[in-house]
DNA sequence: AGCCTTCGATTTTTT
DNA sequence: ATCGAAGGCT
């Protein structure tokens, strides 16, 4: 937003280097154009944090303290990295590609791949998802005939992938953490697991990240060398990093110490896999001689919400204190919808914001609907398809994860990687070719036995004690994939072309097309695209490969697909959502439980995360913000009574108002419940914005048309939804009445009403024209 | 070996 | 409610 305009405007920055920075306010102009030295930003949200990161770039290239390929700036997404480039290239031109700037995993997987000999792994190496490793960890706990149901393999690999973060080696946790059995497996698991990624030529994405501190200690030399080259270093969302992001800094820019780091504390949502806020607090002490500069002045949101937010943050015990400001308009206060149910809660969201375009000017994509888990888009991408609303589904069922996808994926790593063991159990028996368990069993025993590579084996199995039409299938697998890997050296090949080859000859699409279902054909159409991936990746780049292809679609997040710029709703969790900001921000699912989640016996530590999270959620909105949640949610298949969000109770009553006015104040779902139990006290002295306007429009309809023995206040209804049991409401014949009970959705919808002077009517809700008494 | 049925978990959040 | 995995049957 640019709120902020000085004489800046009248001349190019990148014409005038001097005037580079005159666009900022005196904070961020310090922090863009501060010198050598360590640098600390604490930066609250909307504070213009990356603007001072663009402008700090910009600034030094400006001020010829730097070529491009001397600063290296990481951030958190491949999109916030993309971003960034973008708004630099408007400011220097095209010499913003030669920036080294990306995510922390794929910066270093390029250098990884550039020094891959150094560490014993060639530079094809592939890269693990969550997915490959649990698989791999599954075999092994296989493999130690340990029941994979007992000793769960996600389990195991989230302690193993926590204490990689940590840079804990298997030996130190024997020494520190075996305190019970589990921890023995864990460790005799974790030996297996290096050496098997080792074997396969693979990293996981914690290796990504410790490879890198291995490189550096082992090789003086090359430390140097990057130390050299990356004079500058920048980094994004530093309350995020984990030990192993923070060891790694801290080796490149211990030589020149120009490092940059931007955070806040307040939005510090990564913990559970392993961000350590602590490297930001302790910033200071690593470089007693760092300059902080807080950036406070916000220039997203409205006073209301920048209010709302303090008061959420300001819960926390343990958070820096820092108080947001802005000269931003008070804005409109903030609305709690209040529902049934997850569907309710759905079609309230789709009316309220098809109200909001059709009133106010809004379009599609100024609204975001943030929640906490991803299965609770299915509801909303179900009620906005029914309703025609437009909308961008931001990470969930990755494309990436799907299995198809994932298939072919691992064709392709096996052709690039021969040793990748996880990608041909995959792939050997997919489709069906008849080398089944059993088959795959003995020859991982056999492999092991003799320290080989499986692929290897596959080449010499005569001697091997196997199913006999099996042998013949193996090798025929392994033709194919021979066949197709003799191409990859040969520059008249596309990759495309061999990727259509290796499709054809092992028949996967086939089977697609043979099939003939809906599904099936589906899953079809993602290859396809999965195609079209690699011909745009092979485009784009002359030096592309199919091994830089795998590389950059293993860390490839599906968030990075999100275009502001469709003119869609946007549906995401509100992790996806830090770093945006959107007009008009829905919070859903406010109950105990799901937000804040997994708050049993107390854990403090736990519910502040939450509670940052639910700050990062407040404060993505720019103009308005709704908060809504259910009173009953189908989870795991069965209907669920929730209780409405602590947080509910926690924020500032008085920038918060139900949709009827109502104030949310705290308690009111114990003491202030109506006989139907639901709150219909209203607080009519402090009506919220909208409900004035839609009492004004009511006003005129009633002057045409006099309602039937009543002359009170009454409110149009913008929202059939909140027409629930005990809500009274006005009839054109039948005058006064209450509603007893509600059934059916949508167009359905139907009321059971008792009139005073009519008895019980069951009224289509459509047809009803109803209008509410307070 | 491959299909079919049953059973169980799944719903944190992501590179 | 939906999905994948394990186990039993052909």
């Amino acid at each position: 937003m640019r709120t902020f305009k000085l004489e800046a405007d009248q001349q190019s920055p990148a014409q005038n280097p001097t005037n580079l920075l005159a666009e900022l306010n005196p904070k961020q102009r310090e922090a863009a154009g501060y010198g050598d030295g360590p640098l600390l930003v604490i930066a609250g949200a909307g504070s213009g944090k990356t603007r001072v990161l663009t402008y700090r770039i910009a600034w030094l290239l400006a001020q010829k303290k730097a070529k491009p390929w001397n600063i290296l700036a990481l951030t958190f997404t491949n999109k916030a990295a993309a971003e960034m480039r973008e708004r630099i290239q408007k400011l220097i031109g095209d010499d913003a590609n030669k920036l080294w700037m990306g995510t922390f995993h794929s910066i270093f997987a390029r250098i990884l791949r550039m020094e891959a000999d150094k560490l014993g792994y060639t530079k094809d190496f592939s890269i693990y998802d969550t997915d490959d490793s649990e698989r791999t960890i599954k075999t092994i706990v296989k493999e130690l005939n340990l029941d994979p149901k007992e000793i769960k393999p996600r389990m195991l690999r989230n302690r193993i992938s926590g204490a990689k973060n940590q840079m804990i080696t298997p030996d130190e946790y024997e020494d520190k953490f075996i305190k019970n059995p589990l921890d023995d497996v864990t460790v005799q698991v974790y030996k297996i697991y290096l050496s098997r990624l080792r074997e396969s030529n693979a990293m996981d994405f914690d290796d990504l990240l410790i490879k890198p501190i291995e490189l550096f200690r082992n090789h003086p030399e090359v430390l140097k060398k990057y130390q050299d080259y990356f004079r500058y270093l920048l980094i994004d969302e530093y309350q995020d990093t984990n030990r192993a992001q923070y060891m790694v800094a801290k080796m490149l820019a211990s030589e020149y110490k120009n490092i940059t780091v931007v955070g806040d504390d307040a939005q510090s949502i990564y913990s559970f896999r392993g961000a350590d806020i602590s490297n930001i607090l302790n910033f200071k002490i690593d470089y007693p001689e760092a300059v902080e500069i807080p950036l406070e002045q916000n220039y997203r949101s409205t006073k209301f919400i920048l209010k709302c937010a303090d008061s959420v943050i300001k819960q926390n015990k343990h958070q820096l204190d820092k108080t947001l400001w802005t000269q931003n308009m008070d804005g409109e206060p903030i609305t709690l919808l209040e529902n049934f149910d997850q569907y309710d809660e759905a079609n309230r969201v789709a009316d309220k914001l098809q109200n909001q375009r059709l009133f106010k000017g809004f379009s599609n994509n100024d609204f975001a609907v943030l929640y906490r888990t991803n299965y609770q888009s299915r509801v909303f991408e179900d009620v906005f398809r029914r309703k025609g609303i437009n909308y961008q589904l931001v990470g969930s069922i990755s494309f990436y994860q799907r299995k198809e996808i994932k298939d072919v994926v691992a064709y392709l790593k096996l052709l690039v990687n021969p040793s990748d063991e996880q990608a041909l159990l995959r792939v050997i028996n997919e489709p069906a070719r008849g080398i089944g368990d059993k088959t795959m069993q003995t020859l991982l025993m056999e492999a092991r036995n003799r320290e080989q590579p499986v692929w290897d084996l596959l080449n010499e199995i005569e001697g091997i004690g196997i199913y006999k039409p099996a042998k013949k299938r193996i090798r025929e697998f392994v033709d194919i994939i021979e066949s197709c890997r003799k191409k990859l050296g040969d520059e008249s090949e596309s990759m495309v072309e061999i990727t259509r080859d290796l499709l054809d000859k092992t028949g996967y699409v086939k089977q697609f097309v043979e099939e003939n279902t809906h599904e099936s054909l589906s899953r079809r159409e993602n290859v396809m695209e999965l195609i079209n991936a690699i011909s745009e990746h092979e485009k784009s780049r002359p030096e592309a490969t199919l091994s830089s292809f795998l590389q950059e679609i293993s860390l490839y997040s599906d968030t990075d697909s999100f275009d502001a710029s469709k003119p869609a709703v946007t549906l995401m969790t509100v992790h996806a959502s830090k770093g945006l900001e959107f007009p008009v921000v829905f919070v859903a699912g406010l109950e105990e439980n799901l937000f804040p989640m997994g708050a049993r016996n107390g854990e403090e530590s736990n519910i502040e995360e939450e509670r940052r999270l639910f700050y990062v959620a407040i404060t993505r909105a720019q103009k308005e913000l709704y908060f809504s949640y259910a009173k009953s949610r189908t989870r795991f298949g069965d209907e669920q009574r929730m209780i409405r969000s602590r947080f509910l109770d926690e924020v500032d009553a008085s920038v918060v108002r139900t949709e009827t006015g109502a104030t949310i104040r705290q308690g009111s779902r114990n003491s202030r419940q109506s006989a139907s139990g639901y709150n219909i006290e209203y607080d009519w002295k402090k009506p919220i914005a909208t409900g004035t306007r839609k009492s004004s429009i009511n006003n005129t309809n009633q002057r045409q048309q006099p309602s039937a023995s009543y002359d009170g206040v009454t409110y149009d209804i913008d929202d059939p939804s909140v027409l629930r049991p005990g809500i009274k409401v006005l009839h054109d014949k039948f005058g006064t009445g209450k509603i007893m009970a509600r059934e059916g959705h949508g167009q359905d919808t139907r009321l059971t009403v008792f009139f005073q002077s009519h008895g019980q009517k069951k009224l289509l809700l459509r047809m009803a024209n109803l209008k509410m008494i307070p």
